[in-house]
RNA sequence: GGAGGCGUCGCCUAGUCCGGUCUAUGGCGCCCGCCUGCUAAGCGGGUUUGGGUCAACAGCCCAUCGCGGGUUCAAAUCCCGCCGCCUCCGCCA
């Protein structure tokens, strides 16, 4: 939700936003008007309530006729009451779905425009050169089968397609994955978590997924409860309804869960292997800071996310998403997107957003300072989504025979392995 | 899954049976002031959160006793539903 004194005192700077994302600025009159009707069914709830309670606090003195006379008008007053209370909570209802329908306001710095306006603010490491090496890199998926690391076929037999078996030496690279996500975490003071991955409508709304993204959640059928796509929603609604203590920001979260996504609307895009999944798991950065470290803040969490690439040593590139491809919650975007040899091109394997006081609004998350209580603001980041980064890692440091070397970074937790070796040709 | 108990303004707590000065009691903690070589103690005051109005973080008003409904002139208090926690039984990794 956005800062409604904005949206009343500054409505251009919100109709810039929205143009800024190549959305409608229709929004910001309707909530407007919205805010100007629930004013007024406030002060005429309020007006008449108030006289409600002062005459019933003569109704315990009063004697005979008098109370009699007392009776009668609360009696009349009591539904206007009722009736003015019923009005106030429609125009409540009207201007909250009014400013909730409104996105983050996009970021002075983050890019105008749509999906392809992104702008790239710096390449890291150089791809492989395969020819000059003088093979032909085999695809992750080809490699996955030589190691018995990626099993695609028994995925879709148990479970459908975009599914898939992480066995031997793939299910040992997720688990090495995982601790080198964590101990870097935990080295940079993080908290570890293992967060629930389904969670209740609250969450999930909270967060910002239940609205042009809903298509993407998995409903458990009869329930009430969601299927996660991201720790971010858990790790957001951990805080809910809380006030934070403002000497004890920020807080930095390193959470692992299982994601799952639908996938709707991705059909017949990265249909081959593990790069588009129904399900993965990651671990994830989550901070709750002040708005005004907040800018500071997505910075290191983009410097962790390069850290970790770094001790991967992949190539890859860090784009400044376009503030229509924002999603609902993100004032500013960082992918990170490393080089995937056999598609030759840059794909997204780590994603950074700065939510500023969006989800906290939302949530009822505030911190109390010296100057008293103020809303805060929440960050995300990817540290490891581990399926493209398996991909990632294997196409990369694949050699010519089908073996692949481990990077240094990684060998420790995999037991000082330095090769994944061909089981089969 | 079954049975029972509980949920009050940071923490603890009174109030709930018998609806109405409850504008929710008291203690702890915290904040301000007084007193005091300093500290402690003592004394006085303050201390939920959100919203409306307003130049105003001043006043005034409304809501808030887990959440949502209902009964009533009036609900912390009565009724219904939901959520959460605890205890016991059953089941289970």
């Amino acid at each position: 939700m956005i800062d409604t004194r904005i949206l009343r005192d500054q409505p251009d700077r919100v109709r810039a936003a929205q143009a800024k994302r190549g959305l409608s600025d229709a929004v910001v009159d309707e909530a407007l008007a919205a805010d100007q009707a629930r004013r007024r069914a406030i002060a005429e709830y309020e007006a008449r309530r108030g006289e409600q309670k002062a005459l019933g606090k003569q109704i315990p003195q009063a004697q005979g006729e008098e109370k009699q006379a007392l009776l009668e008008r609360t009696k009349a007053l009591a539904a206007e009451v009722k009736a003015a209370e019923a009005a106030q909570v429609a125009a409540e209802e009207a201007w909250q779905a009014a400013v909730l329908a409104i996105p983050n306001l996009a970021h002075d710095d983050a890019p105008a425009g749509g999906e392809d306006d992104y702008t790239v603010l710096e390449t890291v490491g150089t791809p492989r050169d395969f020819a000059a090496e003088g093979f032909e890199p085999r695809d992750h998926v080809e490699l996955g089968r030589m190691l018995g690391a990626i099993d695609m076929e028994r995925g879709a037999k148990v479970s459908g397609s975009r599914f898939y078996f992480l066995t031997g030496v793939g299910a040992q690279l997720e688990l090495a994955l995982v601790n080198l996500a964590m101990e870097q975490a935990r080295n940079a003071g993080f908290t570890q978590v293992i967060a629930p991955s389904l969670v209740r409508p609250r969450a999930m709304e909270g967060t910002g997924f239940l609205g042009q993204a809903a298509d993407d959640v998995y409903r458990i059928e009869g329930e009430d409860l969601y299927l996660v796509g991201t720790s971010e929603v858990p790790m957001a609604a951990y805080h809910s309804d809380e006030i934070l203590d403002g000497s004890s920001l920020p807080l930095r979260y390193a959470a692992f869960s299982p994601c799952f996504r639908k996938e709707a609307g991705s059909h017949g895009k990265d249909t081959k292997g593990i790069i588009r999944v129904h399900w993965f798991d990651k671990v994830e950065m989550f901070v709750y800071t002040t708005t005004e470290d907040s800018d500071a803040e997505h910075q290191r969490l983009l410097a962790w996310e390069k850290e970790f690439l770094d001790k991967l040593e992949l190539a890859y590139r860090v784009i400044d998403v376009a503030a229509g491809d924002l999603g609902l919650s993100a004032t500013r975007k960082f992918d990170c997107e490393a080089w995937i040899p056999t598609q030759g091109r840059y794909r997204e394997l780590t994603s950074t957003s700065n939510c500023t006081e969006f989800q906290t609004r939302r949530l009822d998350i505030r911190g109390r300072f010296p100057e008293g209580t103020a809303p805060i603001s929440t960050l995300n980041g990817t540290l490891c989504a581990m399926t493209r980064t398996i991909v990632a890692i294997l196409e990369t440091h694949q050699n010519a025979d089908g073996s692949v070397t481990v990077p240094q970074a990684l060998r420790p937790h995999m037991g000082g392995l330095d090769v994944l070796k061909p089981m089969h040709a």
